[in-house]
DNA sequence: GCGCATGATTGCCC
DNA sequence: GGGCAATCATGCGC
C-alpha cells in the first residue's frame, strides 16, 4: 500500500495562507552560507514530523504545536507544496475508472449461480438438486445426500458471509481511521479532500483484493464440494441386504439366462429402490464373478435354491425358463448335482436347462 | 490397517 | 447399444 506519508501536501488544505508553489513564503531566498544551517534546520522539521506517527497523540499535539511555532515551518510548506504540485500530475494518470474486473465478475457470478452469495436459496438447493440425481438415480438415499450436500454448503455459505463481514468492518474501520488521520495531519500539512477520497479509494481497492481472494477459495470449497457430491463412485453405497436378495434369487432363478429383458430391469428395480442402469451393472458384475468363482457361486445358488424351497422367493410364482445353477465340483473337479438342482422347480428336467449356458458362464 | 466384496466406470467387441 | 473384461474406488468385517 502506498505511504500515506507520500500522499501529503497541498497548498490550500494546510495552516498556511496560499502561496505560489515554489516561493519561500517569507520572501528571503536562501543564499550562499545561510544555506547550511537551514537546511539542517529543514531535516530536524522533517525528523520531528516523521517521529509524530510513532508518538502518543499528547505527545505529537505538543510537538506539532512546537512544529508551527517553528521558524522554518513557512520553508517547509513552500517544500511540500513543489512535492505536491510533482505527486498531483504522476496520480492524474492513475485517477482513470477502472472497468469492473472479468475474474471478480465470474467469480460473483458463480457464488450467486451457487446460492453461496446473493439471495439465500436454501443452501443451493437447484445444485443439491441436480448433482444429486446426477450421482444417484432414483435412490431412496437422496433426501440424504440432498441435505448433505446443503448442509455443507451453507457452512461455506455462512463462512463466506462471516468473512465478508469481517473484511468490510475492517476495511471501514481502517479507513476510517486513515481519514481521520489524514484530516488530522492535514492541519500540519496540506492535504486535499480530493486527496483523502483517493486514499480511501485505494484502501478499499486493497481491500477488495482480499475480498477476491475468499471469493476465489469460497468457489474453489464449492467446486470440491460438488465434484465430491457428483463423482458416483465417492458415493458408492452397497445395496440393501433385501435389494440383493431380489437380484440374487432372480439371477439365480434365471441362471439358464440371466438377461433380465427391459421389463424385468424395471421391475427388479422398482423393488430394489435402484435405477435400471444399476440393475445392468448389477446383472454384468454377476455374470463375470459368477463365471470366475463358479465354486463360490454355487454354494450362493444352494442358498438361495433353498429358500426357494422354502417359498420364499418372490419370483417363484413367475416360472421362466431357466437352468440349474453350475453344479458344484468334487474334489476331481467333476460337477456334482447342486443342492438348487434337487429342489427347485426350475430344475434341469422340469424348465429349459440350457447345458450351453454352464458352458458360457463357465470359467 | 488390510483384504475381500461390491457397485461403477471404461474400453473393446460384436 | 448391449455385453464382457479389466479396473477403480469405496464399503465393511476382521
Amino acid at each position: 500500500m502506498d505511504d500515506p506519508g507520500r500522499m501529503m501536501g497541498h497548498a490550500g488544505g494546510g495552516l498556511m495562507p496560499p502561496q505560489p508553489y515554489g516561493m519561500n513564503p517569507q520572501g528571503d531566498a536562501p543564499t550562499g552560507g545561510e544555506n547550511e544551517p537551514r537546511k539542517q534546520d529543514i531535516g530536524e522539521i522533517l525528523q520531528q514530523i516523521m517521529n509524530i506517527t510513532d508518538q502518543s497523540l499528547d505527545e505529537a499535539q505538543a510537538r506539532k504545536h512546537t512544529l508551527n511555532c517553528h521558524r522554518m515551518k513557512p520553508a517547509l510548506f513552500s517544500v511540500l507544496c513543489e512535492i505536491k504540485e510533482k505527486t498531483v500530475l504522476s496520480l492524474r494518470n492513475t485517477q482513470e475508472e477502472e472497468p469492473p474486473d472479468p475474474q471478480l465478475m465470474r467469480l460473483d457470478n458463480m457464488l450467486i449461480a451457487e446460492g453461496v452469495a446473493g439471495p439465500e436459496k436454501g443452501g443451493g438447493v437447484g445444485a443439491a438438486t441436480s448433482a444429486s440425481a446426477a450421482s444417484q438415480g432414483g435412490q431412496p438415499d437422496n433426501a440424504i445426500e440432498h441435505s448433505d450436500y446443503r448442509a455443507k454448503l451453507g457452512q461455506i455459505r455462512q463462512i463466506y458471509h462471516q468473512e465478508l463481514e469481517k473484511y468490510e468492518q475492517a476495511c471501514n474501520e481502517f479507513t476510517t481511521h486513515v481519514m481521520n488521520l489524514l484530516r488530522e495531519q492535514s492541519r500540519t500539512r496540506p492535504i486535499t479532500p480530493k486527496e483523502i477520497e483517493r486514499m480511501v479509494q485505494i484502501i478499499h481497492k486493497k481491500f477488495s483484493s482480499i475480498q477476491m481472494q475468499l471469493k476465489q477459495s469460497t468457489c474453489e470449497a464449492v467446486m470440491i464440494l460438488r465434484s465430491r457430491f457428483l463423482d458416483a463412485r465417492r458415493k458408492r453405497r452397497n445395496f440393501s441386504k433385501q435389494a440383493s436378495e431380489i437380484l440374487n434369487e432372480y439371477f439365480y432363478s434365471h441362471l439358464s439366462n440371466p438377461y433380465p429383458s427391459e421389463e424385468a430391469k424395471e421391475e427388479l428395480a422398482r423393488k430394489c429402490s435402484i435405477t435400471v442402469s444399476q440393475v445392468s451393472n448389477w446383472f454384468g458384475n454377476k455374470r463375470i464373478r459368477y463365471k470366475k468363482n463358479i465354486g463360490k457361486a454355487q454354494e450362493e445358488a444352494n442358498l438361495y435354491a433353498a429358500k426357494k424351497a422354502a417359498g420364499a422367493s418372490p419370483y417363484s410364482g413367475t416360472p421362466t425358463p431357466m437352468m440349474s445353477p453350475a453344479p458344484p465340483q468334487d474334489s476331481m473337479g467333476y460337477s456334482m448335482a447342486s443342492a438348487y438342482d434337487q429342489s427347485s422347480a426350475y430344475d434341469a428336467s422340469s424348465c429349459g436347462y440350457d447345458p450351453g449356458m454352464h458352458q458360457e458362464l463357465s470359467p
